[in-house]
DNA sequence: CGAATCTCAGGCGAACTGATATGC
DNA sequence: CGCATATCAGTTGGCCTGAGATTC
């Protein structure tokens, strides 16, 4: 009933349930939900420029920007030149940054457990790919696989 | 690759790309995606409570009033007293939100229709199953079926 | 030159905390 | 009385637009 008739409001619902949930358990480490994911891609792979982080992390350059000030306030991320591309600049996480990341991942695990626990063997599979199917096909168009000159939709 | 390597990740792009899409459908009407959702609760089911649309639209008070003040200064929605509840504000679309709403209505179809397309018969049902699941599992307590008391945790 | 990357200034809606008034 | 509903004041982070500088 909560949830009722649509994909978009379950999809809305379930979105807002996690990340309110994420906030809450990152909460005492001051970082919110979105900035956990920065740091979470920087983990993965790091000296990544902002723009591949704005991909990534689904966002844009302003925001992703405004999100590595803060967190190069606190000495979490630098940000250096990149070595052959004079406009970019090249992202990493601090020490300081690695080790609160490993203890947001610590924090967050049982959020992700219980998550996990929902589902039966490749229900969870299942799920991601249709979550993928959506955020492909509604992605824009620069975030696609062809270019696609297309329509001329100034942005 | 971008939507790697999680059910959380996954469920935060596949939520943003049609957050920023249902946005953008609405920017003429003048609506943000969420105000439109509390447009739509109110279509549904006419001369509800404040307190009615934060639990349908998993919000909470200050950010519904604030939504709904802003929907008020346009005439969209009107707020009486509560026949019964001295405390509580009844909430109603005017003619004119009811009007907007159907517009919107039309504006967001075809992106229904793409996210539809998306899935073959069974899919879309078992998706919205495995959304439910999530939401419920993840919604604060208060909003659980048992008021549980479980643990003393202050928030 | 155009295009890409990043910076800066400003605004706005959403979300949260805490305190308060009122009616159940 | 406690509790629920709603309001007000204030803060923050996220997202957006538009402009500009720098480099490819």
């Amino acid at each position: 009933m909560a949830t009722g008739h649509g994909l978009p409001l379950g999809l809305r619902d379930a979105y807002l349930a996690m990340h309110r949930r994420t906030n809450a358990c990152l909460a005492k480490t001051g970082c919110t939900a979105d900035q956990f994911v920065l740091l979470g891609l920087l983990a993965h792979e790091d000296a990544v420029t902002q723009q591949e982080l704005v991909r990534r992390a689904s966002s844009d350059p302003n925001t992703v920007r405004a999100m590595l000030v803060l967190l190069e306030k606190r000495g979490l991320i630098s940000r250096v030149g990149h070595p052959t591309d004079g406009r970019a600049r090249s992202v990493s996480l601090t020490a300081k940054g690695q080790r609160l990341h490993r203890r947001q991942m610590a924090d967050t695990e049982p959020l992700r457990k219980r998550m996990r626990a929902l589902f039966r063997p490749g229900e969870a599979e299942a799920l991601a790919d249709f979550l993928a199917r959506i955020a492909e096909a509604l992605s824009p168009p620069s975030r696609r696989e062809y270019p696609v000159k297309a329509n001329v939709e100034a942005r």
